[in-house]
Formats: C-alpha cells, structure tokens, sequence
RNA sequence: GCUGCUGUAGCUCAGAGGUAGAGCACUCCCUUGGUAAGGGAGAGGUCGAGAGUUCAAUUCUCUCCAGCAGCACCA
C-alpha cells in the first residue's frame, strides 16, 4: 500500500498509509487525542475523521478547544440530532435540509401540523436521550442510485431532490447517528456524546419555503442555538434580552415618542418627543450637506405614473405603489354626484421614490459641463406599499423620508464623488456614534441593463475609488442594483447588531431613460451619469435605530427632553420655573415638574423616562440660587449655581457638527 | 404576500357560553416630602370589525383588519 506523509502544524511529519483516517491518526498520537478529538482540517479543508486521506498532505486535528471547528460540528450535529427526534417522535415528517446559521441551526421539516411549544419541549427532551446516549456517528459514500432508491422507498421526496442538486462528481454520503441516518455532506462530531447537552435551546417556530422559492411549499423550520457550554448559551440568551429590552417599538410607546395605527399601517404617528429627535437629526443632516456641497429641492409626492412608466418603475413596482386616481371632470361638484367617468380619470402614484423628479429638476434648462458635478438632495417622503409581512415598528414602514441625493456627474467625476461621500458618511456616522462600519461592494447582478463595458467601467471606478479612501470592504458578488453597482455601508451598534443605511449607486440607465444631457466643453450633448446615495437611509428608520443603540438614552443634543426641573418643595415653585425659562433661553429642551409629588417619585419617573438631566431645587437652593444636578444613571448629586448650570448644559446641547472644533 | 400565533381599560395581562377583573397610569383629597414608586377615594371597556351557530356570543365557527415571529420582498 502506498505510503503517505502527513505534516503537523508544529511542522513535524509522520508516514502513514494512504487511506488513513485522521480518527486513526489521533489515535496514533495519543489516546486522549483519539478521545478529544471532533474533526480534523486536511490541506485547508474541514475533514470527518472518519474520512480517509489518500495522499500527503497538512494536518491539524481538532479538539473542542478549535472555537471555529468545535461551534460549527456542535450545531450541525444538533441539527441532526434534533432531526432525528423529531423522526423518533413523528415518524411520518419527512426531513429537508437544517444548516448552520448564526448562533445555531435550523432545520426544515414537512409536517401536516404545525410544531407547538410544548412540542419543542418533546423534542429537546428526546435530543437529550440522543446525547446521552452517546452514539458513535458513522458515514458511508454511498453510490447516488442506492440513495435515490433509499429515499424513494422511505418517501423522502425533499432528500431526493436534494440528491439530484449534488453535482456528479462529488462523493454522496449518508451518515448514522445512532440507527436513523441522513444524506450529508458532513463533517460531522464522533459521537452524539460530543455535543454538550446543557449549552443547546429550541428556539422558535417558523414557516419557511423550500430552498426559499415563494413558489414552492412551505416548510415548518425550528430554530436552535448551540454553544460550547451553558455559560455561553446564557450569555447568547442574555443578550436576546438586551436586544429585547431595546426593542425601539416599546421604548416609542414608554417615552411618547410615537405610536401606529390600524387606519394607517406602516406610518408613524410621531409625538412631540419623537418628533424632535427626528426635526434635531434632520436639521443636522441638513447642515452636514448644505457644508456639503448638496442643493436641497422637493419634489412633488403624487405624480402621474406617465413618469413612472418613463422611468420604468410603473413596469416592475407597480404592486408596491399607491395607486392615486382622480376624475378631473369632477372640479367643484358635489362629492356624492354621477360615477366618475374613465376618459377624465388621471392615474397618478404616490412617489416610491425621488429619483425621476429629480431627473426633472436636473432636466429644467440647458445642463453645461460647467454645472457639474450637481448635487441634489431631497428630504424626500416617499410611500411603498410594502408587503404587510414586512412590516416592522418605525423600521420597515410604508411612509417615510429619506436623506436622499442625486450626483449628476460626467464618467470622470465618479471616482471623486464617491470617495467624498465615503468621507461624509464616515463623519456623519462618527457624529452620531457610529465609528464602526463597514463597505460591501456589490456587483453586476444576473438581471441587468446596459454593456459590460459600461459596467467594467464603472465597477472599476467604485472599486478603485474606496481603494483610493484606504477603506476595507467585502465583496458581494452579483448583489448590485439593476442598473449600477453600489456600495452598502453597514454600520455597527452599541451591542454589535449591524445595520445597513448608507448606499452609493452608480446609474446610467435612469439619465438615458428619462433624456437627461449637458452639454460637453466640445458642444456635442452627452449624458450624464446619476449617482444615487443616502446616508442614513431613512429618518424613520435611523430613529429607530438610535433608539435602539442608546436603549432611549440618547445623547444629550437628541434628547426629546433634555432636563427637567423638579421641585422638593412647593416654596420652591418660582424658582423652579424661573430655571425653566433660563435654560429655554439657553436653548435647552426643559421642563418644570411643580407636581405635588415626593422628590424620589419625581427622580424614579424622569430617570425611566431616559431625561438626561434631572435638576431638583428645595429651600437651600432658593436661598443660594442653586441646584441639585443629577445626570442619568448617577447617583450622585452636584450642588452648583444655577448660572453655571445653564452654561453648562447649554454647551451640551449643542449638535456636534456646531461644536467649537478650534481646541 | 405565505405559515403559525395574538387582539379584553392608556400600558402589562387575568378571565368565562348568561354582556367583565388586577396592577401600573389617570382624576380628586390628605400629605411639603432631599434623590428610583407616601396614603386614601374615584373614574375608565361596543372584550379588533363583520357574519354565522345558539334562547343567549366578548367566549364557539367563518371572513376581514391589525399586530407579533419567521419566510419571501426591500427600486
């Protein structure tokens, strides 16, 4: 038999025979190896022990120590092992697929009844047996006619058409835990005992289609996570709760923010507390690109779907437009006269978007080279008939404002323009407490429009543009608009949830379809090329964000209220209010709380309600014309004048682009 | 849009085939209290909407609407 040598990474090599497997190899090494070990990786590639190795090659055999390895097996195995007492408990489910995903697995299943709770309590009880059980998991490459005759009798219809998506020249495998088995690529643990029994939970029920395709059958899918221990899983546990107690749609609801209602699904009734933070962030937006070299312009909100057929979004969003139709014939008549008649009837949409009226405005007299690059932005409120499904508190809604622009720009201009608005969202970001974020690249998609030359072209000048910024970014192959590359800016949160709200488009489908042209430095017309880019993407959605991020303690300039001045005692009532009025003519967002309430109620209620500063005034602060400060989450008080007091917290609440940078 | 679940007071939630309850919030009274809930009283609901079964429906059934979770979607 042919000889084999196999590296180690500490760089020494042993010789083996060819078909060994790296099972036999720990064993080799040592016994508690043999024990310890879940998986090996053979030339870069993760390998099964049990798999053999046919020819010289690199080493490194994994304990539960290797987090990567060790996670990756655990979860996979939990999938199968939850598959298979799912099977135990249900014999006439049949099974699908349950990848790794996240923190955990999922795994899909065809079930007549929907999975109940207290059936994930079967189900976790039953994938305890199977862990304990400690059975040895065993693999087979099995010729692909064998499978398909396997499943057929079994009535597997999911694994065959499984089978049959396996390209034919990569081996086929079936795998045992215990009696059940499972086709599988693998790799997989050496024995169900393997996965620690404590550090895994049954999630959550969904419904999900098969291989994703709306068109195909939906499956019900349970999701698990899985750790290497339980502390781990508290911690993953703990940190659902974190995200829970953020979740912007209760936090709206307790600080008066905003609330929604059935008449008017997917739209934001904002309140005067949320109303401000939305005003404070746009005001400062509105400041960053006036400084930015934008023009600001709106447009109008219902236009005639003449543009939007021109534009091609009548074609393929019509189903997600409100649709606006109004009988002119019927000026000044009362509403209840004669059915409207068709020829008078306009057919107008609710703008789903800005770009083609700003195409309009761009359109508006003769364009010169000389012009651009344009910058036009629009705080542009917009309707999208989304899907009820997707809707999601202030997050994913029907009605909202973007911080929207469009760069009219020659081919050469493309380059610059991006690299100034990475600089500008990176800024923007970093104002509002977001240092952390991150840049995908996303190219040319299989349905496209336009040569690929142009799009060489222009992938080339986005790419080399954030080269040039120095930035990292991923790659997302095959994820562009139709029409142009972009780049998505992904941003990070305080507790590591990343968000996209940042986009930078390169479009010259729009300009042609819609005749856009200046006139070139040699007098012939050209076409400019469109830039389409937002920055916070929408306001409604960036709210809900922040909200989430500072748990409703926003900074102090964002602060609906930003202090409030309670009283200790009625006798200080005046002065209470005199404090009031100094720091609104400081501008500071303040209010007095002359309530007949102890101080302790009056602190418990502000501090829930996230005001960043509390300041209490009694007798010994009338006297001296002080107060007592308290900031958010301290517990300890200052005594300062109120003068100072008033400085103070006027300069914090100052927006800062506004801050004095000259330090 | 699809699958499942949910909808009772402003909020969080009990409840039952015979038209409803708690805590907090709210209003009033007492209390002037020094940094996370002082005490008492009171008011408040077409039980998401419509239809059906029934002597009787908020409760059971169906349809619709909305919300939640996931999937699909996100110009």
């Amino acid at each position: 038999m042919a000889q084999i040598s196999l590296t180690f990474p500490d760089g020494n090599a042993r010789h083996y025979d060819a078909g060994i497997t790296p099972a036999q190899v720990a064993a080799d090494i040592s016994n508690s190896l043999a024990k310890k070990a879940i998986s090996a990786t053979v030339n870069g590639a993760h390998y099964d022990l049990q798999w053999p190795i046919e020819q010289d090659a690199e080493i490194a055999i994994h304990t539960l120590k290797d987090d990567d390895q060790a996670l990756e097996l655990i979860r996979h195995d939990c999938a199968h092992i939850m598959a298979r007492a799912v099977q135990e408990l249900w014999p006439d489910v049949k099974v699908t697929i349950g990848p790794v995903r996240d923190q955990g697995w999922f795994y899909d299943f065809d079930r007549s009844e929907p999975f109940t709770p207290e059936d994930l309590g079967a189900i976790e009880a039953k994938m305890k047996e199977i862990i304990n059980a400690r059975d040895a998991v065993r693999t087979e490459v099995w010729d692909r006619e064998k499978v398909r005759a396997h499943y057929e009798a079994t009535n597997e219809p999911y694994k065959v058409e499984l089978l049959d998506r396996i390209p034919g020249d990569e081996p086929i495998r079936m795998y045992w835990h215990g009696e059940w088995m499972d086709l599988c690529r693998g790799p997989h643990l050496q024995n169900t005992g393997q996965v620690p029994a404590d550090a895994f939970k049954l999630m959550s029920v969904a419904a999900a289609y098969w291989l994703g395709d709306n068109t195909r059958p939906m499956l019900q899918r349970i999701y698990g996570v899985a750790f290497k221990n339980r502390d781990d899983l508290k911690k993953h546990l703990n940190f659902l709760e974190e995200a829970a107690k953020r979740d912007h749609r209760r936090l709206g609801r307790e600080m008066e923010l905003f609330h929604m209602q059935e008449e008017a699904p997917g739209q934001v009734f904002w309140h005067p507390n949320g109303w401000t933070i939305y005003t404070e962030l746009q005001d400062y937006m509105r400041r960053k690109q006036r400084a930015g070299g934008y023009r600001e312009i709106n447009t109008p909100q219902v236009v005639d779907r003449k543009l939007w057929e021109a534009s091609g979004h009548w074609d393929k969003y019509q189903h997600h437009m409100f649709i606006v139709e109004v009988d002119e014939s019927r000026d000044g008549e009362d509403d209840d006269a004669t059915a409207k008649s068709h020829e008078h009837t306009r057919i107008n949409a609710l703008k789903p978007m800005n770009c083609p009226c700003h195409v309009q405005v761009f359109n508006q007299g003769l364009k010169s080279y000389r012009d651009l690059p344009l910058r036009l932005a629009e705080f542009g409120s917009c309707a999208r008939y989304e899907p009820s499904g997707a809707l999601h508190g202030i997050m994913r809604v029907r009605g909202f404002t973007q911080d929207d622009a469009h760069i009219f720009c020659t081919e050469d201009q493309i380059q610059e323009e991006c690299a100034r608005f990475i600089d500008f969202l990176a800024e923007v970001y970093r104002e509002l407490g977001f240092p952390e974020f991150e840049i995908r690249f996303a190219t040319r998609p299989e349905k496209r429009v336009g040569t690929e030359e142009s799009w060489d072209y222009v992938e080339n000048a986005l790419e080399s543009a954030i080269k040039a910024v120095g930035r990292d970014y991923t790659l997302e192959p095959g994820d562009g608009a139709f029409y142009g590359p972009k780049l998505d800016f992904y941003l990070t949160d305080a507790i590591g949830r990343v968000w996209q709200c940042g986009t930078f488009q390169v479009d010259p489908n729009l300009p042609e379809r819609l005749d856009a042209s200046y006139i070139a430095p040699d007098g012939e017309k050209k076409r400019p090329f469109m830039l389409h880019r937002a920055c916070l993407g929408s306001f409604e959605r960036f709210v809900g964000i922040l909200i989430e991020n500072w748990e409703g303690k926003l900074p102090f300039w964002l602060a609906p209220r930003q202090v409030v001045v309670a009283s200790i005692v009625s006798d200080a009532d005046d002065f209470v209010l005199e404090a009031v009025e100094a720091l609104k003519a400081a501008g500071v967002r303040a209010e007095a709380d002359i309530r007949n309430e102890k101080i302790n109620f009056k602190i418990r209620e502000h501090s829930v309600g996230k005001v960043p500063a509390i300041l209490a005034i009694g007798r010994q602060e009338v006297e001296n014309r002080t107060v007592t400060l308290r900031r958010l989450g301290e517990k300890q008080t200052s005594v300062l004048p109120l003068d100072e007091v008033v400085a103070s917290l006027a300069a914090e609440a100052v927006a800062p682009d506004l801050l004095d940078k000259s330090d």
